[in-house]
DNA sequence: TATGAATGAGTGTTCATTCAT
DNA sequence: TATGAATGAACACTCATTCAT
């Protein structure tokens, strides 16, 4: 029995099939079958609503760069922050648990590896790194000299980066998520403290 | 042209051409066939050398990983290093041009997502992920104190596995490695000057 | 043609198209290309149906067996047989013309050779082969003591699976095989005329 | 160090390698690689003394059959014997311990498969059938009237290879092989009391 | 709107054969 | 005489896509 303005729905169902797909089987093992399977729906239906198996990767992949973007968002419209506090919560932001999930990890690692042959991919890529660089700068900027500024927001952001991939490669990563949160503000609060 | 002693040379003939397909092609539109094509060779050869595609895959990133553990070696080598001296060379070596290569990017990147389903390449992972981070705290050892010293290894090691991977998916890869290979070295000036 | 309720009427058409394939090539020639072809339909469906070929040679056994339990139960199901009546029907079940043809010939001898190495056709097998055992005890107990029933029916089975196999494997087997026939029964007369 | 005359000495090892090979692997999986790594020697040299894979198979079909005309011709060169020991003695040779081993029954099954595809190993069969239902023929004449001769000849041929078959797929041949030489051997005692 | 039966190109693997040594 | 490196056709299998319903 179709319902009408299904359309909205289906499509989160299908993403949200798509992460849970990949946290268990990794993007290589993930098919339409896996994927429609978990979402208690038929394999067609992806091609009618993703145009096929791509086109809802590609959809799941802008679903995880805006589920980031959202996160510093949310915490980052408080008023009244002063600026070594946005530094503080962007990091977070960075952190939080659903980035830190399998699901999020497994797809973030074969984002950047499909990022490599995918133009379109690859845009969204540049526009994210650049993003977390500008947010820092911005806050960097308030609190030191322009050189300064754009040195620690590049060196902040790989640093967030660079922890953020050695912990989802790690043994252990929730501790290790943890501890790179606290080397992440420290650096700052060094940078600062010149 | 059945002759003697020809599995090391075939052997380091098809990671070479792996090398070049996936630099190519990227790892996941790298077959058998392109592999053999590009090698000059058959495609059964790999199976005879290699036991199966994904042996010769695993191959080609161990190669990867001795490249990198060889640069530094060779470059450490040297005698009457400063601890200083061995921290920048620790840098360099991580930022070769073989290190930089489109090839080795887009394995890289390959090897980090496999690494989540193979065992196998998991544990190469970790023991390379944790030579960087020795080889920091060793030379950090003899500058500062034990907490301080683990405190910048660990940030330096993600610093520099950040630049490499923000630098990798970048636009213009080449001048923003040469500034990332800049930052990390004054990173340690920073540190060390406090 | 997507008809819901084919699963079937496809798997008929398949193990039929099996049957062909091994009468035509014999089941080492026999591909998943053969039986598609000339069931009408694509390799891909073999897979969807039945796992993977193994599963179709699997299920097409099993039809055979099923084939040869069916002619003796609609044979056998006919009221007031004597035991002697019965004896006779459970050879000619055995020599009916579907498990004379060439097919049946092929895969049954193919069977045997698998079965060898595959224990769930050794399974069947020995079912099979216990079967026709215990219907021939059955009728021989009514008839003769409990010793010598037991010996006549495995002197008939083995007779029987003898014949059946001399003559499979002679130049002209439907010669071969009616006269087969004709002395398994006598050897029963003999036997109860003791 | 090539050596002259080493023909023979070779066919036999590489005969003998593929008995062992079926044995543990069956015909199926056997291959070019097991039997020349079985007989310590190399693929090629298949080739190079039987003209490739079907002929060493060929060959060691022809062994097989040879195995059981000479466990006949040596059993009844004895001088001085009744009609009726031959025909034991005919019943003894097809169930000698070389016949009821694991390589031997698996190539007879695989023999009979093949045979209906390879005129060659079909005259073979046929060949070898016959000479069963002669030899068996020859001591009959001797105690029955002609027409009675050739009936128990054509039933004991079928009985004999009957329980050869099920003996060989049961699931305890030993037990099975030894109640069915002498099962056959009780069918002659009855052919003849009467 | 939603299904799922059916397709078939593409893949990794196997293996008998060849042949320079 | 004997090797074993190399070949490449043949194979079973996977899976995104299509489309009649």
């Amino acid at each position: 029995m179709p319902k009408v303005g299904m359309k909205p729905v289906r499509k989160q169902q299908l993403i949200d099939a798509t992460l849970e797909s990949i946290g268990e089987f990794g993007l290589q093992n993930t098919t339409i079958v896996t994927i429609s399977r978990i979402a208690g729906l038929s394999s067609g239906i992806i091609s009618h609503y993703f145009g096929g198996k791509q086109g809802l990767i590609e959809a799941t992949i802008i679903h995880l760069l805006e589920q980031l973007r959202l996160a510093l968002l949310s915490r980052i419209s408080v008023e009244n922050l002063t600026a070594t506090e946005r530094l503080k919560i962007i990091i977070e932001a960075n952190f939080t648990s659903f980035q830190r999930s399998t699901p999020a990890i497994k797809i973030w690692l074969s984002f950047w590896a499909e990022s490599m042959h995918e133009p379109k991919l690859s845009r969204l890529q540049n526009i994210n790194s650049k993003r977390l660089y500008s947010n820092l700068l911005f806050s960097f900027r308030q609190l030191l000299t322009e050189n300064a500024a754009k040195t620690a927001a590049k060196q902040t952001a790989a640093m967030i980066d660079g922890f953020w991939l050695r912990c989802a490669l790690s043994n252990k990563p929730e501790a290790e998520f943890k501890q790179a949160e606290q080397l992440c503000k420290s650096f700052i609060d060094e940078k600062l403290s010149h």
